[in-house]
DNA sequence: GCTGAAACATGATAAGTATCATGAATATAG
DNA sequence: CTATATTCATGATACTTATCATGTTTCAGC
């Protein structure tokens, strides 16, 4: 492949960016409904992107975190179906529709990027998919290692491990006790 | 949206495909570090792609149904990085990879098209990955119930909603006897 | 109308985890 | 260096589900 391909997307989306917005905790970033006239990159914090049913349930989305495009989806939509809150102090970096769309049309290299970086999100979030449906906590830590096999381990980062492989951080750590030599 | 865009992704690969291959039950359709020369749609059975560690563990990475694309991120590689296997028999319309790099670049809207496809399937797979982080049966179906919301339950397919939410089937009929009124 | 296969259904048991509690070890700020 | 928060750690209990067993219903094909 050709070397410029080796450019980060989320990077390259970021030199982008026309403006950047601020949210407090709680804070709305869009609702459901409304008109999509941007796209966002986390520069710091996080957003959840939570969509609402007339019957009053609902679900989660995405959990966007730090340099994670929200709502990629949406580019394809005239109107966001979820609502983005800021589950903490978060920062973004705004792109709009418009000129995304028109890189996308014109640039052939955006449009290469851009797609490979929604392949890899699919394959990511599939495998995340198949480590949950794991059923014990041995299971999905083997899996969760198995994947990210590249950088082992996190140092005092167990716990956000535990958050995404989806079992307890007491559970994780009995396990990884159980796999501590003597 | 311009009414061309309606046209499913897949149909259009479907009517793109320049050959068809059958598979039986365990034969493969690539293996691991071999050269990508095509990119596949499932006509009819199942493809499952699993990922081979040197420690000797595996993870499997996606179970392509009927109409599904096999591997979309293997069109961004020159190898494969993952076995496929059938594990029913099945069939599969091929497309050369070269053809669809071409209509990539030349193509615009098929170029949309793709990273539309991309697009839902980033979501269809973030939100399998919330529902299998729920902890209970009940919980679970109500995401599942919730996300598809349009077209109700099935008849004669609980069972493979069970597979869908990672429960047994006999959990799920427990949960849905206790949902059914006196 | 049979027949075999698959879905549907429910009971009993064992196994694994969430949760609550409680405390030690670390880190971070002042 | 001390205060305070966070991670790391481990115990006990209740809850939920996987699994095995067994039986009923449904339905396609003959």
């Amino acid at each position: 492949m050709i070397s410029i391909m080796n450019i980060d997307f989320i990077d390259l989306l970021i030199a982008m960016a026309e403006r950047r917005r601020s949210l407090k905790q709680e804070a709305f970033l869009f609702h459901q409904d409304s008109a999509v006239n941007a796209v966002y990159v986390v520069q710091e914090g996080a957003i959840e992107l939570t969509r609402y049913q007339e019957d009053g349930s609902s679900i989660i989305l995405q959990h966007a975190g730090r340099h994670s495009l929200v709502a990629e989806a949406s580019v394809y939509s005239d109107v966001y179906h979820c609502h983005a809150v800021a589950v903490e102090p978060t920062s973004v970096f705004e792109v709009s529709k418009a000129t995304f769309l028109g890189c996308f049309r014109e640039d052939s290299e955006f449009a290469q990027l851009w797609a490979q970086h929604l392949a890899r999100e699919v394959q990511s979030a599939r495998v995340r998919s198949e480590i949950l449906s794991r059923k014990t906590v041995a299971d999905r830590l083997d899996g969760w290692l198995a994947w990210r096999n590249e950088d082992l381990p996190a140092k005092g980062q167990w716990k956000s491990v535990a958050t995404q492989i989806g079992v307890s951080a007491e559970a994780l750590y009995r396990e990884l006790a159980k796999r501590r030599p003597a």
